[in-house]
DNA sequence: ACCTGAACACCGTTCAAGT
DNA sequence: ACCTGAACACCGTTCAAGT
């Protein structure tokens, strides 16, 4: 073999993080490897390396992906309604079926650290705003007098909640008896928390 | 060698576990190995496989020393003030100080997922029990009518907000401009979430 | 009975060599 | 220019063999 060019270097990046969730979801967080997605798109693990820089590098694109299917997920679900409490809820428990639904992937999102002093690329940044954004808005007509940095560390600080609640939930560290509390968990800390928000 | 018997079972557990945090500390939570642990006690890797199961069980004793010493933390702190509001604002700024200084042993503690199928046992369960509860009580005394089960849910609630903030903050995952923030941060939810349940 | 040392089946990453 | 295949330095886990 040695020089095929069946694929650019686009093609091949598109393919090896459509293979690295396809594993992902097949074999969970510990299931993946580089050698597998080599595999599984038909070129050796080198070839890899020639289109990302490490293995590092193929996470984050896999991640930009869930981060866009999660907003995606969020939105989709509460446009339905009109009112920011019952959109805001809806949100949470659409980013909880997420997180139950595609638990690799969604923990892959969180568990992957950036090797040492490296930090974020500023497109990936962009795309966190964005869910942010999402809740943001509905927070805002909740308070519409407060100005935007207040309502972004709120945004911060109810979905600090919520994901956590997921996180430990869903890693049984809440000694909860069964799963399907942690729906109704998530709805009363968002009752609890938007209260709170309302009246400060 | 072969056969040597300079430490008991037991001595050998707790050696292994002790050189396992440090290696944690050192090294953080990708550069601990089982034969690393094992040379730094002066044994083979084979040697760590009859007195634990396998990594996971060795990790689950690092985290149980993790939980006692969180448990400590947060608790030892909250003791000088009298005011339910003020024990639990302490109490979470004592577990994110915990996040901060033992980053790598915080986050083996949730990152750390079971093999398929198996379950904590009773007496790590009980150890989580233990650390929630020093949450419950000052909640339990914001609201003394609201019974136990309704005060265990809020204790769930508030921790997963603290917890998540932890999380997303120190993973840079909350977009934050400084990291110094996150205190304000989570003192602020703390308030609101307080704020929402003293009158719900 | 206790411990070793080597083996097995994997990793991520690099790079000389082939076409 | 593109890709391979083998190598390097690691993993977790097992287990026959040694004392």
């Amino acid at each position: 073999m040695a020089r095929r060019s069946d694929h650019s270097r686009e093609q091949l990046q598109s393919m090896a993080v459509s293979a690295a969730i396809a594993i992902l979801n097949e074999q969970g967080v510990a299931g993946l490897s580089a050698r597998k997605v080599a595999k599984s798109i038909g070129y050796t693990v080198g070839t890899l390396y020639l289109v990302f820089k490490n293995l590092d590098e193929l996470l984050l694109y896999v991640n930009a992906a869930t981060l866009d299917d999660i907003h995606h997920a969020i939105t989709e679900e509460a446009k339905i309604h009109s009112e920011p409490t019952q959109i805001l809820t809806t949100m949470a428990r659409a980013y909880l079926h997420y997180a139950q639904q595609h638990t690799a992937r969604w923990s892959m999102l969180f568990s992957h650290q950036l090797p040492e002093g490296e930090s974020l690329p500023d497109w990936f940044e962009q795309k966190i705003i964005t869910v942010f954004d999402g809740v943001k808005q509905p927070l805002q007509r909740i308070q519409p007098d407060l100005n935007e940095q207040a309502v972004l560390q709120a945004t911060r600080e109810l979905w600090s909640g919520v994901h956590g609640a997921c996180d430990l939930g869903l890693s049984n560290k809440l000694n909860m008896g069964e799963e399907f509390q942690l729906e109704s968990l998530i709805e009363s800390f968002v009752e609890h928390y938007l209260f709170g928000f309302a009246r400060s």
